[in-house]
RNA sequence: GGGCGCUUAGCUCAGCUGGUAGAGCAACGGCCUUACAAGCCGUGGGUCACAAGUUCGAUCCUUGUAGCGCCCA
């Protein structure tokens, strides 16, 4: 009783009070022993990048954490793990920037150190708000992706998909970011539209001088002009194919030539291609095998090809020869234009290409099979399979996996210095850094060298991320190149929760590791969730400064009343903070909070959970019937992952019909002092206190998987002992079950026009200006036949909840009433 | 330019394998009633973005248009 003493729910108290109750009892501990049917949850882990924590991210983990909790009530064992993204650029852009600091002029120990130390930081920081909110996973499962388990299952993944031939190193031009000064892959780009200048410039013909215009937003790549292309069909320039033209300024010679992929429309219709200033370069750069002529290095600065501009950095080499165009005429105009440029999505700067040496994973080869599995996992909804699967079909490059960063798993790598030989670690070895452990080799075995070189760049953080289900089972590869698992069934897991904005990186990359490893999928399902977005249905973002600190909101209205908020959001689809739905969250919590202590007063402490069902009224039956059905629709909600209208169908079925309805009806009953004159047997008191407690056990059930602080201190505070046997904690209670048992349809019904017909007497009684709680004499009321014989059944309940003293029932053709006051 | 999603009451959102629309909040009116005034009872409020088509009938299906968001050129 104590839990229910004071006047309102006190959820400060609370909240702490069953976080750290949860935390001792232990729970939401997976059970590798269990007999119970397995459910494992793959989660996103954050990265360490991510400091500021705002209700979007309070929104994604709490839709996802709901439904693990239903499906622990629903009797499953449940592996649900945590992890941090602590590894790769992410972290290293964080670190940069905090500390203003560029890889120049750090160490590599020293870098190292200080990401450690913030990744430290910054998963105690989520640590803390994930309890807050009541995230139920398991913390001895955590894993981070900069851990040694991690680095030796991205290791491994690695030695097998080179053993497979589908990982290998290759020299080609690539993405790379000249600020961070790492090679880059097709999804750590983004595009962005700018304003630019489009410059009309003058080649000439290298027979007859003739002036051939061309346009180009990237002036500064006319010392990396490899040749000159039109249309085929393009007849202004028939004459030239097969013949050479001269750069302006640097009057190099290079050949026109005609491919069908040139837009006669655009400029000229004459285009220049460079060594390399997009993919088509790159493309027509191998189709035709051009010449190559690279003018900047890995820092961005131009070199001897750039003749006198040899030392400027790319965006001062612009400006240089431009102003050298002017001064000798060749600049022909120039014409304002929207440009769209692909910059590098962790820094903001344009990707430069530039031939360069990296590993890569195939995917070029592959899509068909990706696109396959994609369609083999269920998706919810279903049509964030189409984001995927547009991606897969607008890929363009293999996956470079390798980053000259720091912050990374090591690639497990020697390199012969004096021929081509690699040397790759055994898988036993794993995890391991070629930097400071040696390959164990006497000498070359191809040339006998005793030289080694390590190598020292490290993977995509996704070449580590994209293996999360491995890591939660615990896998690695074996010398023979077969995975052993140190959790066996854990793989496939059974569902993927993210949000949709990292399908083409998370979800993709995991769908590929899953496909190539083991011919299978990852997962059974993936859930995708929404944004969480600001008041004004902005994306919140650090620097709009426009996110709420989702500490002060569970301070004041509570984290219950946050995950209501959050759990009024379909899955997929974006959601709008809004306070006003987080404080109807708090008022449920309240509500639900009375409702159990006005049964803990009414019905006493020493209750059994029993009833006769021959002393049910017909209230109870209505009651019991529209509790199963209710139950029914909320499993099947959650059957497909659909948690949001799980909760509304709980809060009106509780809201309306148990509180506004069916306890109205039967407070009299409950009321009944036994020593006084009866109106209701023994049996029937206990029956209407039965059912009002089992179907109000039922309903915070029901709630628990969206409100877990409140429903356990309900559960500890009142339903816990009314059940001889039940569980130390709500959350691992089971789920309720669609009883049937005594109840029809037309039981159903009956309720419904009862709640109808209370409805329309509380009409009359305002229209009469008679105060709602003012008893009255008697009421009268005409109804057809059909709906007098649900009212007779709950003549007494309709009374007493109008406060009649008299309730006479007259058929009629239509529905009247009529109130006549006490004198 | 292509793809996906969205557009429903003042606000936030449900609803749709087709039968003339729902909730919460807000507004307005009433009630301190033996759980709860953080409550209860009631009232008003919508050409379901727009236009065509299919149909006996369209918020729902089809096509097109506009606006917003995201992804890809």
């Amino acid at each position: 009783m104590s839990l229910l003493e004071a006047k309102r729910y006190e959820h400060q108290e609370a909240e702490s009070r069953w976080s750290q109750f949860w935390e001792e009892q232990g729970i939401y501990q997976y059970d590798p022993d269990s007999t119970k049917p397995l459910f494992s949850v793959d989660t996103p882990p954050p990265y360490a990048s991510a400091a500021h924590l705002h209700v979007g991210h309070a929104m994604s983990y709490s839709q996802a954490e709901i439904l693990v909790r239903q499906k622990r009530m629903a009797g499953f064992n449940i592996f649900y793990p945590m992890g941090f993204d602590d590894n790769g650029l992410p972290t290293e852009r964080y670190v940069e920037n905090k500390y203003k600091i560029n890889k120049q002029k750090i160490t590599r120990p020293e870098f190292v150190a200080l990401c450690m130390k913030e990744t430290k930081l910054v998963t105690e920081n989520y640590r803390q708000f994930w309890r807050m909110l009541g995230i139920s996973v398991d913390w001895s499962l955590e894993y981070n992706t900069i851990g040694p388990k991690a680095v030796k299952v991205a290791q491994s993944s690695f030695l097998d998909l080179v053993k497979k031939g589908l990982a290998r190193r290759k020299k080609d031009p690539i993405m790379w970011d000249i600020s961070m000064q790492t090679a880059l892959a097709q999804a750590d780009i983004e595009t962005i539209e700018r304003n630019g200048l489009l410059n009309s410039v003058a080649f000439k013909s290298a027979e007859d001088e003739k002036e051939l215009i061309i346009a180009t937003t990237r002036p500064e790549l006319i010392p990396a002009c490899v040749a000159l292309f039109c249309h085929p069909d393009d007849k202004r320039y028939q004459s030239l194919l097969g013949k050479n033209a001269l750069t302006p300024i640097f009057k190099h010679s290079v050949p026109i030539l005609a491919d069908d992929t040139v837009d006669p429309e655009f400029g000229s219709g004459l285009m220049m291609v460079c060594t390399f200033g997009d993919p088509e370069d790159i493309a027509k750069w191998k189709k035709y095998k051009l010449d190559t002529r690279v003018i900047i290095d890995e820092r961005g600065m131009a070199n001897h090809f750039a003749g006198e501009f040899e030392g400027l950095h790319i965006n001062k080499l612009r400006e240089a020869v431009l102003a050298r165009l002017k001064e000798t005429g060749e600049l022909k105009g120039q014409t304002q234009t929207l440009q769209r440029v692909s910059v590098a999505e962790r820094s903001g700067t344009p990707v430069e290409y530039i031939p360069h040496l990296q590993w890569f994973i195939s995917l070029m080869d592959h899509q068909n099979d990706f696109l396959n599995r994609a369609d083999q996992l269920d998706w919810y909804p279903d049509y964030f399979q189409k984001r995927h699967d547009h991606w897969v079909e607008g890929l363009k490059w293999d996956w470079c996996i390798s980053r000259q960063r720091f912050y990374g798993v090591p690639i497990p790598v020697w390199y012969c210095e004096d021929c081509a030989y690699t040397h790759f670690a055994e898988p036993h070895q794993l995890p391991l850094d070629p930097t400071t452990t040696g390959p164990g080799l006497e000498r070359c075995p191809v040339c006998g060298s005793q030289a080694f070189r390590p190598e020292g760049d490290v993977f995509d953080t996704w070449m580590t991320s994209s293996l999360t289900p491995q890591i939660n089972a615990g896998m690695t590869l074996n010398d023979d190149y077969t995975w052993a698992a140190e959790r066996p069934g854990l793989f496939p897991m059974s569902v993927r929760v993210q949000g949709f904005e990292i399908i083409r990186t998370w979800t993709f990359y995991t769908l590929v590791k899953s496909h190539f490893h083991h011919q299978g999928l990852p997962w059974k399902d993936i859930v995708v969730s929404g944004w969480g977005l600001d008041k004004q249905g902005q994306k919140i973002s650090k620097s709009k400064g426009n996110y709420e600190d989702p500490s002060d909101i569970v301070k004041n209205f509570s984290a219950d009343a946050l995950r209501y908020w959050s759990a009024l959001g379909t899955l997929g689809n974006d959601l709008r903070y809004n306070e006003q739905e987080v404080k109807s969250g708090q008022k449920l919590l309240n509500k639900l909070y009375n409702s159990t202590r006005f049964l803990a007063q009414t019905v006493g402490d020493g209750y059994k959970h029993h009833w006769d069902n021959e002393a049910l009224m017909p209230v109870d039956r209505w009651l019991l019937a529209a509790n199963a059905k209710c139950v029914e629709q909320v499993t099947d909600f959650f059957e497909k992952y659909d948690y949001s209208n799980a909760l509304r169908t709980v809060e009106r079925f509780f809201w309306d019909s148990y509180c506004d309805n069916y306890l109205e009806m039967i407070k009299f009953r409950l009321w009944e002092n036994p020593e006084q004159e009866k109106s209701y047997s023994d049996a029937q008191i206990q029956a209407g206190k039965a059912v009002a407690v089992e179907v109000l056990y039922s309903i915070v059930k029901l709630l628990a998987p969206v409100i877990p602080f409140v429903t356990e201190h309900l559960y500890q505070g009142f339903f816990k002992d009314q059940i001889e046997g039940e569980p130390v904690s709500i959350h691992i209670a089971s789920w309720p079950k669609p009883s049937h048992e005594g109840w029809n349809q037309a039981q159903l019904k009956d309720g419904e026009r009862v709640s109808e017909i209370l409805s329309l007497i509380r009409k009359q009684k305002i229209e009469q200006k008679i105060g709602i709680a003012t008893k009255v004499a008697q009421v009268t009321l005409n109804a057809p036949a059909e709906v007098l014989g649900a009212c007779q059944d709950f003549q007494s309940e309709i009374a007493s909840a109008v406060r009649a003293m008299e309730l006479v029932l007259v058929e009629g053709p239509s529905l009247l009433c009529e109130v006549k006051g006490l004198e």
